[in-house]
DNA sequence: CGGTATCCGAAACGATACTG
DNA sequence: CAGTATCGTTTCGGATACCG
């Protein structure tokens, strides 16, 4: 790993994109974004189902600075707040589609192994 | 959101396929393995740079539940111990090219971010 | 060499109450 | 409705010592 200055170094784009999407929410933040189309922020959070308050704009707010969501705040009373997909938003939504169908493809095996980890 | 009983469900493949490679090491294993081939454990580990044993070790045994890797012990002394991916790492690591790709280009967005987020 | 056991701190997550 | 503040919990990763 060098050490250019720079705060952080990835080995590959891999770490990069998961810095992103990583963690239990983002990525089906992004997910629904891209399926749905913009979306409000009690809306969005519904559909996210089982997310609180505070993860949800911990992570709307995390997505907003690494530009892949837009945040748009109409400052009406009471509160309209519509956050939609950038460009590089779409993008990554698109990249992430093969490891969806990846995962569709072995959701059994995945589950079975869920309860060989409940063993542990 | 279906219930049908399983223990685990899943919005959409993607959390399927990121509760196998999320977390902070666990694709760089997969990606190591698919770069380099079969690796031993010593090797495996000098290439993810920066992990403990322990957390070596305990992303290898969920790999293998999840029947991504392969665990071969040649049950000498001292140990020799090799892993390798199966059918379905490897095309686990090739569904995670496009992501790869697009952290690549998004990189330098990325890094800005960090200094952004240093600033919270 | 590969693996186990234990302790510890940091970070992520979750629940609830409150505000403009 | 959207967001803040604060709390407690859980999960994850790091360090170290030890075993076969």
């Amino acid at each position: 790993m060098a050490n250019d200055g720079t705060q952080r170094e990835f080995y590959c784009g891999l770490d990069a994109a998961l810095s992103i999407v990583g963690g239990r929410w983002k990525f089906l933040i992004l997910w629904q974004l891209a399926v749905q189309g913009p979306q409000r922020f009690g809306q969005l959070r519904r559909m996210v189902a089982g997310i609180s308050e505070k993860v949800m704009i911990g992570a709307l707010k995390e997505l907003e600075a690494d530009g892949i969501i837009t945040r748009k705040d109409y400052r009406t009373v009471p509160p309209h707040v519509e956050y939609s997909l950038t460009s590089s938003g779409t993008s990554l939504a698109e990249a992430l589609n093969p490891l969806c169908q990846w995962g569709y493809a072995h959701m059994e095996q995945i589950e079975n192994r869920a309860e060989q980890l409940a063993a542990r």
